[in-house]
DNA sequence: TGAAATGTTGGGGCG
DNA sequence: ACGCCCCAACATTTC
């Protein structure tokens, strides 16, 4: 009988994964996965921590079913080669990872050994979404209005039939790592959190995923980043929901949803098409801007001490937890860029270190997103108001309580700008701006002004 | 997937 | 009754 190496990257599932279905249709599965040195080296200690939690997970489910998962560490196409001659197997078989570094890695590999590559990391292949005049999607709109009229290429239900494996080679222990406690990392976890989510927060999800204070939004990316849960399976349970649903707020909320996962789509797209972002700024007209060098202000914009609440919140939760509310993300990313006029490519970074589903593509675009440089990009003049959005979001100030506890004793008239309290109260609450809780670092209307001009000179 | 500045309207106080 | 002012409330424009 044949063997074939399921060489696993960001796919940690056994289910709808073509990679494992291509392999085993082919003979007996040896599932691998190989721990390269080059992204090792980046430091995101969370990140690694839940991916190694969740190779012991897949690990688990792959010995219920008379497998294992054979972990090798090193340059991964010389890994591959040892293991093809120490199994005998003919082929190897991956999901197509779009990232710059992950194209330049498999072209090499796949020059050298016999390597299959299959789509699954998003539900349609990026350069299958092309302009009639064969240039990419800048846009997001018209790309997603593509995106849904290319055929959907259902989920494989179950596991693939007949599945065998390779009894197993000898490879290193799983580096031990307390998972992060937010996210238990592993499929039966994602699976079960979308269930969780369709049958509850998804159907207000179109309001409900703006709010700091609820759990409005599936909070499954850590689980897409990594392919724990299948993005093909996300967006069809989506599309049924929406299609079968009565409730047309319901409905709303389904498409609201498919339509996020769209935007994952766009922006592993944009990277595909466009690796520079990865470097500069998608819009060449503002890849002069003057930022400034502010490395106290960055500090505090990290620690989650700027002296505006819902942002120092928001840096805590991710430092905390390795994750962000996406509406939160976007309040600190236009703090840090349009009132701090930092590089948004800090901000960029120093998200990669700390969240979950940290992922070059997303995240890239997310950013160029909220600087206003990238596609599609939020106009330079649209800069968020931290107090007015904390307000909107947030309006008892329980997000802001729950992760500044300092404040917890401000009421909610204050509680989103504290540092307007009369002196009086804060001595009376022990909240003193300045000592007990930072005042801000910039005055907002100031910041934004200077931020107008840093653009319009461009 | 904004917010601020500016313009317009209309009710009410007041002489 | 009338004109004038103030200013909320809302709409539009601008950044």
């Amino acid at each position: 009988m044949s063997v074939n190496i399921w060489w696993i990257r960001r796919d940690l599932r056994l289910h709808d994964n073509p990679a494992l279905l291509r392999a085993a249709e082919q003979g007996a599965v040896l599932p691998v996965f190989i721990l390269d040195p080059h992204l090792l080296d980046r430091p995101a200690p969370m990140r690694q921590a839940f991916l190694f939690g969740g190779l012991r997970q897949l690990d688990a489910n792959l010995r219920n079913l008379g497998g294992r998962l054979v972990l090798r560490r090193g340059e991964p196409t010389e890994q591959l080669r040892l293991l093809l001659s120490e199994s005998g197997a003919q082929s190897v078989h991956a999901l197509e990872d779009y990232s710059p570094y992950a194209r330049t890695r498999d072209e090499r590999a796949a020059r050298e050994l016999p390597l299959h590559l299959h789509g699954g990391v998003t539900v349609h292949h990026p350069a299958s979404l092309r302009k009639a005049d064969g240039r990419p999607y800048t846009v997001f709109t018209p790309f997603s209005k593509n995106w849904k009229a290319l055929p959907f290429p259902s989920a494989a239900a179950g596991l693939p039939p007949g599945l065998a494996f390779h009894p197993g080679l000898s490879g290193e222990a799983l580096p031990d790592a307390a998972a992060p406690a937010g996210f238990p990392p592993g499929e039966t976890e994602a699976l079960r959190r979308m269930d969780a989510f369709l049958d509850g927060a998804a159907a207000d999800y179109a309001e409900g995923r703006n709010r700091l204070d609820l759990d409005g939004t599936s909070a499954l990316s850590p689980y897409l980043r990594f392919g724990m849960l299948s993005p093909r399976l996300a967006c069809q349970r989506a599309l049924a929901r929406a299609q079968s649903s009565g409730d047309s707020a319901a409905r709303k909320g389904y498409e609201t949803w498919l339509n996020e996962l769209i935007w994952r789509e766009f922006y592993q797209a944009i990277l595909y098409e466009f690796p520079r972002v990865l470097r500069e700024a998608f819009n060449p007209s503002l890849r002069q801007i003057h930022w400034r060098d502010a490395p106290a202000d960055l500090a505090a914009w990290q620690a989650g001490r700027t002296g505006y609440p819902v942002v120092d919140a928001a840096m805590r939760q991710l430092s905390a937890t390795g994750w962000m509310h996406n509406r939160a993300r976007m309040i600190v990313a236009s703090f840090l860029v349009k009132d701090l006029l930092i590089d948004w490519r800090a901000g960029e970074a120093w998200f990669m270190r700390h969240l979950l589903d940290g992922d070059p593509a997303a995240n890239n675009g997310g950013w160029q997103w909220t600087a206003g440089v990238g596609t599609d990009a939020a106009p330079y003049f649209r800069i968020f108001n931290p107090v007015l959005q904390s307000q909107k979001f947030d309006p008892q100030g329980s997000y802001i309580r729950r992760w500044v506890p300092e404040l917890a004793r401000v009421p909610d008239a204050h509680i989103h700008a504290p540092w307007q309290m009369p002196g009086m109260l804060q001595a009376s609450l022990a909240v003193r701006i300045g000592s007990d809780y930072p005042a801000p670092v910039v005055d907002h209307a100031l910041a934004r002004e200077r931020t107008l001009a840093a653009f319009k000179s461009k």
